[in-house]
DNA sequence: AATCCCGATGTAAACGTTTTCAGCGCTCGT
DNA sequence: ACGAGCGCTGAAAACGTTTACATCGGGATT
């Protein structure tokens, strides 16, 4: 069928060792014969077959990527983080997305065995206690935004995520300081990691403002658009609406903006919105999306790195945090009326979107 | 190191062979080894290595996509789409991205021989007679958006696309019944067919309706964000600015929208504006974003039906064009001020989210 | 001049599966 | 009672590489 290293060997009128060592420049061979392998490779249009070689070096130079999900900027931001530094290392990304339950993952994770050289795995509807449990042994793997790992139980499991309770904390005081009291709160999936983190935060923030929490200005949204838009049509027809809405990622805030324009509320003039994740398109938005960025790029980049160590391959050691938590910076922006009015004709985006 | 399929036969007391049809229930076992081998095999956490089963079967499961880029809504969704389908039939996507030149577009291909059953290749950079050099033999391969293929030369190889002219004519033949007739236009990356296309099918229209292009009214945005607020800022500044303007995609639309608020210029009341694509964030934006739609996660899903058939594991083979050109349909919102005001309080959005 | 060593190449084992073929113990038909 | 056939299982080849080891000249060392 197809071209293997045997032709190449056969045609150039060596064996197979000297075309692999030749491929690989893994040891010296003379010249001419080289320059012979290397035309009939060429000729042939020779391509060395990775499974093959996989079976035998152990390694396929690909990571195996699990996600909950591919909507909206979030994941392309991540996949974009963790495909440039896999690429720098020339490795190859295996993703396979949609995965919110244990069964699901646990079939995409056994159909990688033996395909990916360690594992990136994104599953924050799934309970810490239960992911390990279907982790296979013996391959590195790095998790994202998941809980804290019990210390030393899993080798080759390691840890990362954002500081989603610190920057849900930080925006609720920006809130407060700007004089909200009555804030909804639009919260994200239900039995999601990172949704109740970022409500906790906000609850702890409010709590240590001294502000008792109304369960009528908390809200569900799933994490989606149109969840961000239904949530905040129920905040809004409260008999007393908050004056400030804060959503637990920028998909439901895009959707709260697009809701409240259909009532024809102004913001930020009579509610304030505010995101989180900060995605590229948040600043985009009218009014500008004030939001918590996380850097999403950023902790696919460093957890791909976290990984390619594991493997021996990555970056030289930096100290290894068994739990690793990158840090969220709020980005004021025009939506929570801190900023009246964008200075005009400035453009106030370019560094952020080739960062 | 790894649990392998002798340590599960060894514990059971069979042959590997017998483990083999046990796990692939590829002929029949009597019941009580069978049942052994399957406590064995799950009490050792087996999974059987890929590479191995590769190699012999000459099945990955999984297919290689290689994609111009990262940025941006376009290539979450043209994923999902691919990912969806490849779910469906039990294969997984192996990613890379980033590939503008040939060269690194090359290694990639290479790279993915042996891991990948076949390819998903997106490279509107690169022109087709370059990228089907590039092509390995006998690997069944997708292109999309690219141009026509010289008939019959490549057997497995097929091409689909969107119909970019068709769509941009209809824009613009949108925007010259609303009574424009200066009309900017933010053009794609250079060297870019879909940007190409979307060009030609723009001055088409000018054409069939009689009107001259103008070069000034013609500016060049590569497809991000900034270059659209770039170019924006610059058309507004000409002598007789346009009264409309179509970027020939969303991303570049968006940034055009945030130039002209920074520059307090009302859309669509001083100035139309219209995208292409459709990205599912359009609908959300301030105005809402006119634009041509394109399908993008059904362009992926389709794409990889293609592929799949081509491995013998799609759908029942659906008539083979040799190239595919999905359908584009005008998307009419607020932006280009045929619907000066969106109905308040009623949610549009929903059934576009969940399609 | 014999030995040693080194550089270039070939031989063959190994990686972990799948699958063909053969073998073995039965049952069943005659 | 005996061979045919059948159901189940094991042995071994095969997939296409990499690599440890063997081999084989020939130049340098003694």
């Amino acid at each position: 069928m197809s071209v293997t290293m045997r032709d190449v060997a056969r045609l150039a009128g060596v064996s197979v060792a000297t075309v692999s060592r030749v491929l690989n420049a893994s040891a010296v061979v003379q010249t001419d014969t080289r320059d012979r392998v290397l035309a009939v490779a060429r000729d042939l249009r020779f391509a060395p077959n990775g499974a093959a070689r996989s079976l035998i070096t152990q390694r396929t130079h690909a990571l195996g990527v699990i996600l909950p999900d591919l909507h909206g900027e979030f994941f392309s931001e991540l996949l974009r983080g963790m495909d440039r530094t896999a690429q720098r290392h020339g490795h190859h990304l295996l993703v396979s997305s949609s995965h919110h339950e244990p069964e699901g993952l646990a079939i995409a994770v056994r159909a990688m065995r033996g395909h990916v050289d360690g594992l990136l795995v994104m599953a924050p509807d799934i309970p810490l206690a239960t992911l390990v449990e279907l982790l296979p042994g013996g391959s590195p793997t790095v998790l994202l935004n998941c809980g804290e790992l019990p210390a030393g139980v899993h080798p080759d499991v390691r840890v990362i995520g954002v500081d989603n309770h610190g920057g849900a904390r930080a925006m609720t005081r920006h809130l407060l300081a700007l004089g909200h009291r009555r804030i909804g709160f639009i919260a994200g999936a239900a039995h999601n990691f990172d949704a109740a983190e970022r409500e906790r935060g906000h609850r702890d923030e409010l709590a240590a403002a001294g502000l008792a929490p109304d369960d009528r200005l908390h809200v569900r949204g799933a994490f989606t658009e149109s969840g961000g838009w239904r949530a905040a049509t129920t905040l809004m027809k409260l008999a007393e609406p908050p004056s400030a809405i804060f959503c637990a990622n920028d998909a439901m805030a895009i959707g709260a903006l697009s809701a409240l324009r259909g009532a024809a509320i102004t913001v930020p003039d009579e509610v304030a919105v505010v995101g989180f994740d900060d995605i590229p398109v948040a600043q985009f938005l009218y009014p500008a999306l004030t939001s918590v960025r996380v850097g999403i790029a950023a902790l696919g980049e460093r957890s791909a790195s976290l990984l390619l160590h594991s493997l021996g391959e990555g970056p030289s050691a930096t100290g290894a945090a068994p739990r690793e938590v990158l840090p969220t910076a709020l980005v004021i922006r025009g939506s929570c009326g801190s900023r009246p009015h964008p200075a005009l004709g400035k453009e106030p985006v370019l560094e952020l979107l080739h960062s």
